[in-house]
DNA sequence: CTGAAAGCGCTTACAG
DNA sequence: CTGAAAGCGCTTACAG
């Protein structure tokens, strides 16, 4: 039986003698069929590279696989978060019709009891698989703790935890979007410059990304590759305050003879804003993430470049890395290293509204 | 009548008391309904905010909708085109099942009646859209003048015609990467550098990119940003020559005290190995397109920077386009932009392979 | 252990 | 101008 078409059970199911049903039964190891007629019909399928058709499937099935989504709340201090819910939405626009629900958690990126609460609420939906960001270290272990025991598969994205059994990690490398600003910034600045690294954080949860980060900045710049003697120097911001109120009253005072700043996060715009008032713009500056305010600094030139990210992918490529898992069974890239995007005022249209 | 679930065209037809072909028909405007059944109809669909299940439609119609793809073919020396067509592929197998087919035809990028003959093999097909690379301008012109005709909708990448009735264009923005491509000139050189922009090609077609990256570049050097007063010299390698030969033998003679060099394609690697051969290391290079041969001189420092897409995007989002419009009958981007990505030795292997 | 039948939501050829 | 019925390829509850 040769066809041009594809194959279908029906097919399958009179070359080998039996029913449809029976041949269903086989391709999903439902049981109930003797070992015999067994391997005939996994011959016969393997032979013809049979197919199923998963339109029909889904629409017979029915099964709708509940995704759940948990992140951080965005605001209009921290907008990053909007962005892989965008692109959350999206993938489930596309895969929706195959039987794909996403549903939304957000937590207080301030307070761990709130991604508790979630966390506890999301379990109580039973969903097929979850989304989630482990921003609090030893609340994401816990987490995933309860996760693996509920036989539940879990993506991460934005930040790791090493050892885990998660399904899917999609998210940059911390270390080495570091050392690419090392380099830029060696471009940027003359020689003998002092630069300053500025860690900015309210509440950093227990993210290991800030710290990969500083740690390739500076390996970059000690590196022989810096042939211009730069120092550094490094200003943490410490917890307990507002970095609002520091930078936007007078409690933040410059050190002398900067040339140039290293924010390992998005709260660039928070220091570009202090240089333009305190008029300091011969300082180069060097942040993260493609938000709005930083983008404003981006195109005024105040900041030379942001780090960048397709933050939106990772919300898509997660939504559709279950899809792939659930409804086409196809094997899952472990870990998803996305670009480090290099942004500058000429490039930057493009990232936007994507 | 409110249910939880999405409404069918069952319900619809129940609310309206006609059948469900009767409403099949209004949907689709195929007639044959008398104008007070079809307002009635309408105005049920647009309360319920009806939508029909794709699934369900694609399994009845069995209708396979071909996409052409017409190429450069891509070799050893000019691998860049493989790209866009395994993005094609990608796509192809997330679509499939809903009907789309991708049939690809390759013509020579030196000679244009290859591109001529394709393009006709490829109307006998009769395809329901069709993707290509609009090389050479006139023979594109004439081919673009035969799917009007024929009522083909075409979407063009890499490069635009304009005022051309494309369904969608999807690349990059040519001007605006040469202005970046300026930028990081300016900042690897140091003050009163010399910098040379070589042209190399054996063949343009007719294709504007590289006009247009040239004169971004150029833009950008003379323009209030770039204090460093930089000199441009223009260097053609003729259409006529090899440019491979001129580079390998000892035709091509440098410049004295160049300091940076722009190549406006994907052909760096040529004047890289030239660099290398007669130990010119401190001049500085910048070039387009993650392709293996720029990729290793990436990584040896003896190109600094790339400047890339994701061109398997290209190819991935220009099929994704056509299922969008055929089976999902969205709206389409008319003119898709795609981001300019910097690369360099810190950040190129996250471009590869993706 | 196996088959026949009904159903998922849509489309279409046919009959009236 | 309209409806009833069959079919797309798969799954499942039921009967045996």
């Amino acid at each position: 039986m040769i066809k041009n078409e594809k194959y279908t059970i029906r097919d399958i199911a009179e070359l080998s003698g039996v029913s449809s049903g029976t041949v269903d039964r086989v391709i999903h190891g439902r049981g109930e069929v003797s070992e015999k007629t067994r391997e005939k019909i996994l011959g016969i399928v393997k032979e013809l590279g049979y197919e199923p058709n998963i339109l029909a499937r889904s629409l017979a099935l029915k099964k709708i696989y509940k995704i759940a989504l948990l992140l951080p709340k965005s605001s209009k201090a921290n907008p990053y978060w909007l962005q892989p819910v965008e692109g959350a939405k999206k993938a489930e626009k596309e895969v929706k019709s195959f039987g794909i629900e996403v549903i939304k958690y957000f937590y207080d990126f301030t307070d761990e009891k709130t991604f508790i609460n979630e966390a506890n609420k999301l379990l109580e939906l039973k969903p097929d698989g979850i989304i989630f960001s482990p921003f609090f270290y030893n609340e994401s272990l816990e987490f995933i703790d309860k996760c693996e025991k509920l036989g539940i598969q879990y993506i991460l994205i934005d930040s790791k935890i090493k050892n885990a059994n998660y399904l899917s990690f999609i998210g940059q490398d911390p270390y080495q979007s570091g050392l690419l600003a090392g380099k830029l910034m060696c471009q940027l600045v003359s020689d003998d410059s002092k630069v300053l690294i500025i860690t900015i954080s309210k509440k950093v949860g227990n993210s290991n990304n800030l710290n990969y980060r500083v740690k390739g900045f500076t390996d970059f710049i000690k590196s022989a590759y810096n042939k211009k003697n730069i120092s550094l120097q490094n200003l943490q911001i410490p917890d307990s305050n507002s970095p609002k109120d520091i930078f936007y009253g007078n409690q933040f005072i410059m050190p002398d003879h900067v040339n140039g700043i290293f924010i390992p996060n998005s709260r660039a715009f928070l220091v570009a804003d202090y240089l333009i008032k305190k008029k300091l713009l011969d300082i180069h500056l060097i942040g993260y993430d493609i938000i709005k305010r930083n983008v404003i600094h981006l195109e005024q030139g105040t900041i030379d470049y942001l780090i960048g990210q397709l933050s939106e992918d990772q919300g898509y490529r997660a939504v559709m890395t279950f899809f792939n898992y659930f409804l086409l069974q196809k094997e899952v890239v472990k870990d998803l290293y996305m670009p480090i995007n290099i942004i500058a005022r000429e490039n930057v249209r493009y990232y936007l509204d994507k």
